[in-house]
DNA sequence: TTGTAAGCGTTATCAA
DNA sequence: TTGATAACGCTTACAA
């Protein structure tokens, strides 16, 4: 248990006043090469880490800012976390992290907490809340980005994929491939939601295929939820040849009820997941899917979010990312 | 962009002091029951919420506890990440995640990097770091609960299963259905891997069956490695009617190896994991595997680090878990 | 029961 | 190029 070493004991050491150590760590200028490399030197000697907590207090900077999760068990989102905190680490900053459950209470609770609790700003992902909720957070001197939906507003940016245009490739492929029955496997209400039942609801009529509201099943977003709308979506339609799902782990479960149900993947019904995570290329059969590349985005977020924080003033138009479709063996040609 | 509020607005609203406003809220005694009622009240009115950074600084607890998580990725871990999440909000406490790959460089910055930011506290999952460099960090007035693996020293305590009991467990159930030639995927070298290839050998030896190193694959603890080990032990070992693993991961990635060598499963191959992630039951055939309670254990880990902050001449034994076999249709009994 | 004063370890401001 | 001094928002110790 030995006492901290503050920048006093540097300054005391070097033989500088505490302001030129300040100087020298931070890479600042007015102060001479000389000076600057006895004062590090003198830094690594005593192995002296300045506090982030006093930083912070002085600088009314945290370093630290919210990152705000739907589900951190999904590998999709997973790798948003990681790919955050990886960039954040190379930038010296913290990040506090916050699982709502996809829970709108929940998002707003933490929304709440971390501005309480100084964060520089935040990251929330696919959120439930309006705009509106968001917004009025962004204005309390916190900006945010919104991933996977778009949003905009003074303090708030967004980085995320067109889920009108991606469902639309997605059924566009199906129905090139000869399918003519397909269901939906979405998420409970939001407006990611409507822009799903959107993108397949057009696809379909401009194709002059018939539109079912039926054929459609909201679930929660993990496996459980996926296996069973596919359940019963394949129970009381048999006509069904292939089902879109809103991301990886609802297909997964789908094609476990697929083999539940006897109906062969993707002989009897094509399944197409979203978001390419790594089980979708290690399940027999393969998952055909639509790439989302987790980890550069949350790299990607972070910067955004620097970039907010270093220049308030400026408008950050949202950064729409090319979705592709990856084809696997999950999903196969009818005639 | 409105500015902070702060103690003093709160007493200058309340027409007390600043000290007062501090006992209200802190719910410590020698305060009347009435000027803490008002005093409550207008920190409700003005929306106030004390600053942690200064909070920290004033106290020296930064209510912050660090996390080195392996692979966020994995499922396992993820749900340890929840577990603790939840338990440190319920407390007020911030968490910092640090993820490390699973290489032992990056635990050591990690643990660097969070002891100097000041967290009260470290929680380590399966570290590849020797003990003595952890326990010399706890000496350093921060103390560490370690997961998935036991150290005991001042200032650490572990939560963990016992890997050499688990794994006899496996391979006492797989004798017991008929195996007599068991393969053995397990991590990269430290000291849990050890364990794990003890428990293996130990058992076999007991039971009279040979035990032959050439069985047993070191890999990432990955869908990946899990991939490349069961193939490579499936090509040169034909005889393998049976394949223990490190975790769920590995395992599902042995059945795709399986999958793609022609080798049904269970009939050919009986595969057993570790962990039980959701996937595990998820998947076809349902994948038999030991029980591992991430969520519960992250709440452990929390809860005991709090202990461990709170009274820090206290000795704290290790909390060795119980594992239950969850025996699904990934294995059979053979004749 | 309440208030006053002194830090906690930095950065920001201004003076030398 | 440097240094002294004042914040930052809170807790702790002590005085009233």
């Amino acid at each position: 248990m030995k006492k901290r070493t503050t920048i006093d004991d540097v300054a005391r050491e070097a033989g500088v006043s505490r302001q030129t150590v300040s100087r020298a760590m931070n890479g600042m200028d007015g102060i001479s090469v000389h000076t600057r490399d006895r004062v590090l030197e003198t830094i690594d000697d005593l192995g002296y880490r300045p506090s982030r907590l006093a930083r912070g207090m002085a600088s009314s900077q945290s370093q630290t800012i919210g990152l705000i999760i739907g589900n951190i068990i999904d590998p999709a989102q997973a790798n948003v976390v990681r790919g955050l905190n990886d960039a954040a680490e190379a930038k010296n900053h913290n990040v506090f992290l916050r699982n709502s459950d996809n829970i709108a209470a929940r998002e707003l609770e933490a929304l709440k907490s971390l501005t309480a609790e100084n964060v520089d700003g935040i990251v929330i992902t696919s959120p439930s809340l309006p705009a509106k909720t968001l917004t009025s957070f962004a204005d309390q001197n916190c900006p945010i980005v919104v991933v996977h939906r778009e949003v905009t507003a003074k303090h708030v940016s967004s980085i995320t994929t067109n889920t009108e245009r991606a469902t639309r490739t997605v059924v566009e492929y199906l129905i090139g491939a000869g399918h003519q029955h397909i269901g939906l496997i979405t998420r409970m209400g939001d407006v990611e939601q409507i822009r799903h039942v959107w993108g397949y609801k057009e696809t379909l009529v401009n194709r002059n295929l018939p539109y079912c509201s039926s054929r459609i099943a909201q679930a929660d977003t993990n496996l459980k939820g996926g296996y069973e709308a596919a359940y019963k979506l394949l129970s009381k339609d048999k006509n069904l040849t292939a089902i879109a799902t809103y991301n990886d782990l609802m297909a997964l479960g789908a094609m476990k009820a697929c083999a539940d149900l006897g109906r062969a993947v993707p002989a009897d019904v094509s399944i197409i997941g979203y978001d390419d995570i790594e089980f979708a290329s290690h399940i027999k059969p393969s998952l055909t899917t639509l790439r989302f590349q987790g980890y550069d985005i949350g790299c990607s977020a972070f910067e955004r979010l620097m970039e907010m924080i270093n220049r308030p003033e400026e408008d950050f138009p949202p950064v729409i990312l090319n979705i592709e479709l990856v084809i696997r063996d999950s999903t196969c040609t009818i005639y």
